[in-house]
DNA sequence: CGCTTCTTTCAGAAATTTGTGAAGTTAAGG
DNA sequence: CCTTAACTTCACAAATTTCTGAAAGAAGCG
């Protein structure tokens, strides 16, 4: 690393991996300028940055800053913090707050599970559809119990390996 | 139930089961013909229907049909069978293969860890950005691995529970 | 209270996505 | 081979989504 760099980001090096993490989210189901701003702010020295700065690296406007956060704070991927005494708003992905949201598709599980359970009662549990949509159901129960067990492992297995971070 | 219904199906509960349900994939994420698609053939009675049968149902043309078909087929949840012989296919849902499709989101993960391992090596493994990197990749490589002990599980309770059906 | 700074909301232009009809392709069966 | 039944591809119209500039809304600070 030579001295220049030193304690200085290369924007050229964090802009190409913002682009291409964000399009590998959008691939994925994400919109486009909540997968930006997420992958803005994961890259991110502190992992928080102002409208303003969002606004900038990303040449976006304040109302599609506005947007994405918005959203990103609805999944819980991101918080929004203020300094007090100021109008300036800040948003920060919290190291380990993030992945619990990622996981938690609880939600949309629920919903799914719902949506199974009641078209089991209306084509009937003893019909093959009935049948076959119940074993469906039963999936995702186990499903549901598995990914809290499995958080719990991988918080013991990040605080072996990170620490508190 | 009463006579008239034995054996019968109830075209109009069929219908609300699927739209009911497709409409929460698309909520997920899924594309709307897909949804619907696949909606239908898990409520079906064999588990299985032909073009025709899809584009009555749903109403939709058979453009619309190939698209969704193609698509699920891609995903691993449906499978095509041609009775030999005939022109015909059928579009089948295998009651075990969707739901390993569903936790096959293995080739969306291998791309994240992908673009995750090259953002640490373009931001630098020491620098803060590059370890907050460097910890959400961990996670996906913790989760990589627990995802197909947990699959491992349930076909033993899938077992258990619903023999080899 | 009013000025200033920042954020949000909103209407609309632009881009993208979706589903169709119609033409094209494949393969069975005479 | 030719016909015909089925599936696929393609161009386009319609619907939806996305992002912006502009106006409106909040909140610190004098």
């Amino acid at each position: 690393m030579t001295e220049a760099m030193a304690g200085r980001r290369d924007a050229g090096a964090v802009s190409e991996f913002v682009e291409s993490f964000a399009a590998q989210l959008v691939e994925a189901g994400m919109q486009r300028m909540p997968a930006r701003v997420f992958a803005a702010l994961l890259s991110s020295d502190t992992g928080a940055l102002t409208s303003a700065e969002l606004g900038e690296q990303l040449q976006i406007s304040p109302a599609a800053v506005s947007g994405a956060v918005r959203y990103l704070a609805q999944q819980h991927m991101v918080s929004r913090e203020r300094e007090p005494g100021s109008r300036r708003e800040r948003y920060r992905v919290h190291s380990d707050q993030w992945y619990e949201a990622i996981t938690n598709r609880e939600a949309v599980l629920k919903r799914w599970q719902y949506a199974l359970r009641d078209g089991v009662d209306r084509l009937g549990a003893e019909t093959p559809a009935g049948r076959r949509i119940a074993e469906t159901l039963a999936f995702f129960d186990f499903i549901d119990g598995e990914i809290s067990q499995m958080m719990d492992r991988w918080r013991a297995h990040r605080e072996k390996h990170f620490g508190n971070g």
